[in-house]
DNA sequence: GTATTCTCTTGACAATCTCTTGATGATTAA
DNA sequence: TTAATCATCAAGAGATTGTCAAGAGAATAC
């Protein structure tokens, strides 16, 4: 489930999109003021940025320069102004992407399909005991491949690019495509599912640590 | 990954072309002198030629002819002379698709696609037990012939083309003839179908996968 | 042109797999 | 010790898949 973080100040235009694009399976936050969204960004990551450059505030080109200075996510820009002169800015900003306004809907699905495939590194990678290919959806260990759901593969996918970190339930919630009121004992059942999947025990947890009353960590 | 040459004047225009046809994956090499590029022809082959008109030194009608008698390398070619009559000189030239200058960087990208699958349709292969000739819409196993119907021998295409990687009901639709309001019992349907003419079972499937929630994957 | 045959689509429903959550006992912090 | 939190079980709710069967649609033969 890719997160997409849309800036939007035709509120009409941001519900429509929103909507459309949950259909399709993203989870998506709006926001009408960059400058929340920029806020945000601090806290939480996202796959993609959808960016209209019609915007109060701060203008366009500075709200993309500012999230590519931040971040890596990809950026789609859209505006209304739909000449070359924009076009070219756009890229040389660092977008990844532009379409022209008035677009259909789908178009944008396909455009965020587009870079997502770019930019979704293509490559394995081994983390401790794991060998991860996350586009191909395969976890191995010790050339063991571990039969995980579609949950749990988001949920172990979210703890281990995030090694170190402590992650409340909330954040584990907002970061998957759990439903927003899912109750702890949801998670902590699928935590225990991972653990029992990897090999893990919760009393001397090799991988996955519970932090009391805070979350769960990967070591 | 393909090879394209580029041929383009204009050095910002160049640059950004070269950038995006990058990002999508394809290795560009660019001269804005095409009889640079003419030399680099000899030595080395592409799969593709994006020839831009406005050209200094030959006039590009020239260069068209001189690449497509060396070569066999499809062109497309770019102007901003948009009429009609420079297509039709565009493709009495051998130039294998034509784009009306200021175009969309994803529109060139959609125009090399369409290109490259036109041309790239020949040689027959054999992966796992398959033999496969695509151009002859043959598929043998173990030298028998597979009677798939149309629609069973693109999806079956698209999954072995795609191997190892789970591929959605939503992209197997938008990759073969498939209607996009297709149910999804009727993808599992052909699938069925497919694993039947193939001697797969879907309960321990040796061939074509079900991953559950996402999709289908050739292993 | 009509009949025949092959292909495609989709509802139905059972089988299967996944997700959720209350209950219970264990563990932890203070 | 006590209150809060966690781990896990187990049940069942919920979602997805496999396949049948019927019928619509397209292609082909006569």
């Amino acid at each position: 489930m890719s997160r997409v973080l849309l800036i939007e100040d035709d509120i009409e235009m941001q519900k429509l999109i929103q909507e459309y694009l949950s259909n399709y399976g993203y989870k998506v936050l709006s926001f009408n003021k960059p400058k929340s969204a920029l806020e945000i960004l601090d806290k939480e990551s996202f796959d993609i940025v959808i960016l209209d450059l019609m915007l109060p505030q701060m203008d366009g080109f500075d709200v993309c320069k500012e999230i590519k200075r931040k971040t890596e996510t990809p950026i789609i820009i859209s505006s209304a102004r739909g000449d070359i002169g924009n076009k070219i800015m756009g890229f040389e900003l660092g977008a990844d992407d532009y379409l022209a306004k008035p677009y259909e809907p789908r178009e944008l699905i396909l455009r965020i399909e587009a870079v997502l495939r770019r930019v979704t590194k293509n490559s394995a990678i081994n983390i401790l005991d794991f060998y991860i290919d996350e586009a191909n959806r395969v976890v191995k260990i010790d050339d063991y491949e571990i039969d995980f759901t579609k949950i749990e593969l988001e949920i172990f996918l979210y703890l281990i690019k995030n090694r170190a970190k402590i992650l409340s339930r909330e954040q584990i919630i907002n970061s998957t495509s759990l439903s927003p009121d899912t109750k702890n004992r949801t998670i902590d059942m699928h935590i225990s599912n991972i653990r029992y999947k990897i090999g893990d025990d919760s009393k001397n947890p090799k991988y996955i640590k519970s932090v009391w009353g805070i979350g769960y960590k990967f070591i």
